[in-house]
DNA sequence: AATGGTTCCGGTAACGATACCGGCAACGCT
DNA sequence: AGCGTTGCCGGTATCGTTACCGGAACCATT
């Protein structure tokens, strides 16, 4: 590796001091004009960079951000394509880490970009993950911390996700206006924020149109498309099998889509489903499938200037909580009433 | 922020010095027992955790790698786990970084990490890239960088990518012996290696076949769903239309697939379609697409290795590149002639 | 001629860590 | 007694940069 040029080379090439060089560098006011053009053209000529390390070690900050994210799929990938927008914007660097749903790997990644990486995180938690002691190390360090999507309780920081009570209510209320009678959901893992929010909201709709939850429809599985398969095949098989299908995920959806398929049920005639996050594949698939759809990019968005607020205002933003509204799209997955007279908008 | 441990504070605690301290850190020989036990004592009370910014600048390498990717989608994204995969194991961290698919962006990001923030590259070139300039600065710098996936020739630097022209000959050859006469070609951008060599593929079948090449059937596009869907649409309305069409990515096997289902045309019966990349979506669409299934997260981990091959061995590696192989997956849209005595394998 | 205000610049410490050199004991050996 | 060896430790320079202090040179004012 070929040595860069430092400050150090100019001023011995100029015969000036470093300090000279380092305010002519900054352009400092109190520096002579002749000084600052002499500078300047030596630091072209040698292709000065500034040495980030030595920058970051001395004003004790790195300008990187740390974004920890459970895997990197389309919804996530999004997210992370607006914080970069923003963070870049900003004059920071992104560092992602994938954690791969993983506890222990979160750990390790949470460790590492600590070490003085990164000047703060930007996080959505691993599934997987039921203690948060990693991430409370951030916290008592006093490091500027963000979640995002997958808010927690458990994790008192600023964060930004979407309305997921709203996004369940849309679904379910759009089942029950399909008249659709007994209808399951497959929630995710039980710690997680998302998968209860997402509960809650059919519970509401249910409530809301006096139909009484049935325990046996409500499953949760993990947030996979090979445990969706499974647990729509064993309420396909149940003696009252449901006639809809409300999952929390596209990839469930997908799951469920193939079980329902198997079993030689049509959609929407004999079983509606409804999918969440609106992926690009729900609409590519026969029938294609209606899914809560929610802003991933403004998302990110939203989350990299909490971040930077954060920065900024260094006051306590832990109460902060940014909501978006998700959007239902519907499509044949769930339309059995064809629309007459804007009663389905 | 909360002022972490440092080494002086355990120095001036234990009344011992700053190099002792250092020094049993490091488990070195020579420290007496009892004192490193102090320190570790100590450390571990103080949850001192080593400052990888001054470790960084004072032996000159960061331990980081950097990512540089054009997007994050299905391929890339298992790349880049295999990459984490091997980059952590060897003691890296990765910074990833996605251009967008925008040469500008792929500038602004290899500057920020050239920085001193990283050791070296992995890269994989965005597709609107023809000059390779900001590249060139990395092996200036003789720093280590590895391309992957999207190899150029413009840039000599050691790499891994599969076999492309072997992709493209086995979906072509597979559309031939299927009986298809017109097989149209959807390829990539012109100045994208991967392209190129697809098309390659393509050519060496047809002459294997002697079936002459038709200019009208090959179409160079930009790599997404929406160009190849006009694209599509316009091969659909010769005079003498296609009877095939391979693409040269999934992303555009879609965009075709809606094409040829909105003119009616039935697969594989009336039109034959094979994509490229093997993603999940095509195994979920009606008929389900055939494509060249490629080891993406094999791929990454290979990507990786070189790179942490070249810092070792310091040697010129620039004349290595490994190529792995990929493997067509048959599936309905593709399929007319039903296997038998197998003679498709 | 002494004072004061600019304008410009240099020296030095510091950030957190390591590497190198050298020094001081204690010990064993001749 | 004198010597070298060994075990252990401290001092200091260094990485590349900035912050702070202080000072020289110059001009203008009293």
């Amino acid at each position: 590796m070929i040595k860069p040029a430092t400050i150090k080379d100019i001023a011995r090439k100029l015969n000036i001091s470093i300090s000279t060089v380092s305010r002519a560098m900054r352009n400092a006011p109190d520096v002579n004009a002749d000084t600052k053009r002499a500078v300047m053209a030596l630091s072209e000529e040698l292709n000065y960079q500034p040495n980030k390390l030595a920058l970051s070690l001395k004003q004790k900050q790195t300008h990187n951000i740390g974004v920890i994210v459970p895997n990197l799929d389309y919804v996530l990938s999004t997210m992370v394509k607006g914080i970069d927008e923003v963070a870049l914007e900003a004059g920071y660097t992104v560092m992602v880490c994938q954690s791969n749903e993983s506890f222990g790997r979160e750990i390790v990644n949470t460790r590492r970009l600590l070490d003085s990486l990164v000047d703060g995180f930007i996080i959505s938690v691993s599934s997987e993950t039921k203690v948060f002691d990693h991430f409370k190390k951030i916290q008592e360090k006093q490091m500027p911390m963000v979640v995002f999507d997958r808010v927690t309780p458990y994790l008192k920081a600023p964060g930004v996700r979407i309305d997921n009570e709203d996004g369940g209510f849309q679904a379910t209320e759009h089942l029950i206006e399909q008249g659709y009678k007994r209808i399951a959901i497959l929630a995710g893992p039980k710690n997680l924020g998302i998968s209860n929010q997402r509960l809650d909201g059919y519970l509401k709709a249910l409530k809301k149109y006096r139909i009484k939850p049935d325990e046996d429809l409500i499953i949760n599985c993990d947030f996979n498309q090979q445990y969706a398969y499974i647990a729509t095949q064993e309420l396909l098989n149940m003696k009252k099998r449901p006639d809809a299908i409300f999952t929390i995920s596209d990839r469930m959806a997908i799951g469920a889509m193939l079980a329902i398929k198997e079993k030689g049920l049509r959609m929407p005639q004999d079983i509606g489903l409804v999918g969440f996050n609106n992926e690009p594949v729900v609409s590519l698939v026969t029938p294609g499938i209606s899914s809560v759809d929610q802003p991933a990019f403004e998302l990110g968005k939203v989350a990299a200037k909490l971040f930077i607020e954060t920065v900024h205002n260094n006051g306590d933003m832990s109460e902060v909580e940014e909501i978006l509204k998700p959007k239902l799209i519907i499509r044949e997955s769930s339309l059995r009433i064809q629309p007459k007279n804007g009663r389905i908008k």
